[in-house]
DNA sequence: AAAAAAG
């Protein structure tokens, strides 16, 4: 239920913990399945762990525009600009929604009260002119609320055509976008598509296909451009757009050049269009590019040594050679998952997927595997079959690393450490982040165990740890049941 | 053969 606290003008309450009432964040879609899922967001680790400045800087003058009593106890850094005042909102009454929406929120979404970056990020989304954003913020930490919400509540309901577009990099994370879409929209009677590869077995040609009437279209870049092109998407209305996953759409090995056209061609047809730019991670010369392509925008960023979440225990395992990875995973993870939630394995390549697969299917066991060059049916079921936790166990290339939102995923193992594709001896830093972010949905607890072989590898993770300035503990003997069940118990899972 | 999207 909401807590529509009439002291809107003030700071967020995070100085002092969030009493078992009101403890449920935004985004937390579903109810927590144990007890124990309900104590890992509790407390002072959940407190902390979102502590906010925030400051103003104008172009001429600067001031401060305080969200917190406490600014020291912060790591998200809003900058604005102009002078349109923003005010934290405590609640969602705060917006200016309207009354189908915060049914939506409360009803439906089961939310209580915005989480801090949608307190944050919501009133400048939300507040006339709708300045451009550029928002980073934790995983888990309630990004897609935050842009859903801003798609929804722009929508003119009488206009029938597409006023807001979203584009993700992969299609898991289209379809599931939307998914959160029509939930939280429940009761707006908003329509709205997604603009994805079609699967076989449905296929229309696009010359068939009749225009996109829908108000909210959620796609990949490839969809969204072929529909646009074919004159099946008017983009004459949008007055929104949003990049999920921003720094990866306009990275210039990702998609940045199909990002690019989209916006463009948005602008030429559309006179006032927001921009909303969503990642946890902006490295510099992302955030550098981002700066340019957005004008008069607001910006929240978060520190990267404040980036890795405390619920997330990380260890690195140091295994003699290939075999004994695997080993690990078979003796390990099979035996001591039994009582976690579900796993995600990260391989470097749909190859090695493959191989993986294989050997464990081989095993006896029970795993799925999804990487690109599966087919769009297939990949709907095993993510299907995934969420519905009719399946445990899911070995994924980087397809799944951003944005894969499955809150019973406690144990995160990455097989292969994320490298720069350019420069193999350098980790991807970024995709490290994100694949650890698949385990600790909204605070709760988990774990990451990186399987490390020779030197190469010593040699990334200790550049990782260093990177984000966090202690990666070593599990000393890869085939000691008792020290791997000593991680699980020290991560808070067992 | 890096992954992803998509042609």
């Amino acid at each position: 239920m909401a807590d529509a606290t009439s002291d809107a003008t003030k700071s967020l309450p995070e100085n002092k913990p969030p009493n078992l009432e009101s403890k449920r964040w935004a985004d937390e879609v579903d109810d927590p399945p144990e007890e124990s899922s309900a104590s890992s967001i509790s407390g002072d680790k959940a407190a902390s762990e979102l502590k906010v400045e925030a400051l103003t800087i104008n172009d001429e003058e600067s001031k401060i525009n305080k969200f917190l009593d406490e600014p020291q106890d912060s790591n998200i850094t809003a900058v604005t600009t102009g002078d349109t005042p923003y005010t934290s909102a405590a609640s969602f009454e705060d917006l200016s929604l309207t009354p189908e929406l915060l049914k939506g929120l409360y009803v439906e979404m089961k939310f209580q009260k915005p989480s801090k970056i949608q307190a944050i990020s919501l009133p400048m989304i939300l507040t006339p002119p709708y300045k451009d954003l550029i928002a980073q913020a934790h995983n888990g930490s309630g990004k897609t609320t935050c842009f859903v919400l801003g798609m929804l509540s722009r929508i003119d309901p009488n206009l029938k055509a597409p006023q807001a577009l979203c584009v993700c990099p992969t299609r898991e994370l289209a379809i599931q976008n939307l998914e959160v879409l029509r939930k939280m929209g429940t009761y707006t009677g908003i329509s709205s598509e997604c603009a994805i590869p079609m699967d076989s077995k449905n296929y229309v040609p696009i010359a068939k296909q009749p225009p996109v009437s829908a108000q909210v279209v959620i796609g990949t870049p490839g969809t969204i451009k072929k529909w646009m092109s074919n004159r099946k998407l008017g983009v004459g209305n949008v007055r929104i757009l949003v990049f999920d996953e921003a720094d990866h759409m306009l990275a210039e090995d990702g998609f940045k050049d199909d990002s690019l056209r989209i916006k463009k061609d948005i602008e030429r047809a559309s006179s006032h269009c927001q921009v909303l730019l969503f990642s946890a991670t902006f490295n510099e010369t992302v955030k550098n590019f981002v700066s340019r392509i957005v004008k008069d925008y607001n910006q929240l960023f978060v520190k990267k040594e404040d980036l890795s979440l405390e619920s997330v225990k990380q260890y690195k395992v140091h295994c003699p050679d290939e075999r004994a990875k695997t080993l690990v995973i078979k003796d390990r993870i099979f035996e001591l998952g039994e009582n976690l939630g579900q796993t995600i394995i990260f391989v470097r390549t749909r190859h090695s997927a493959g191989i993986l697969h294989k050997a464990l299917v081989d095993l006896g066991y029970a795993v799925t595997t999804i990487q690109g060059a599966v087919s769009p049916e297939d990949r709907d079921k095993i993510v299907q079959e995934f969420k519905n936790n009719l399946t445990k166990v899911l070995i994924s290339t980087d397809l799944l690393a951003r944005g894969f939102d499955q809150q019973q995923v406690n144990l995160v193992i990455n097989y292969d450490l994320p490298v720069k594709h350019e420069t193999p001896s350098e980790p991807d830093y970024e995709v490290y982040l994100h694949r650890i972010g698949r385990a600790g949905r909204f605070g709760r607890k988990g774990a990451v165990f990186n399987l490390l072989c020779g030197d190469r590898d010593e040699m990334l993770m200790s550049k990782i740890e260093h990177y984000f300035g966090s202690q990666v503990t070593q599990v000393e003997r890869w085939d000691s049941e008792e020290e791997f069940k000593n991680a699980l118990k020290a991560a808070g899972l067992l």
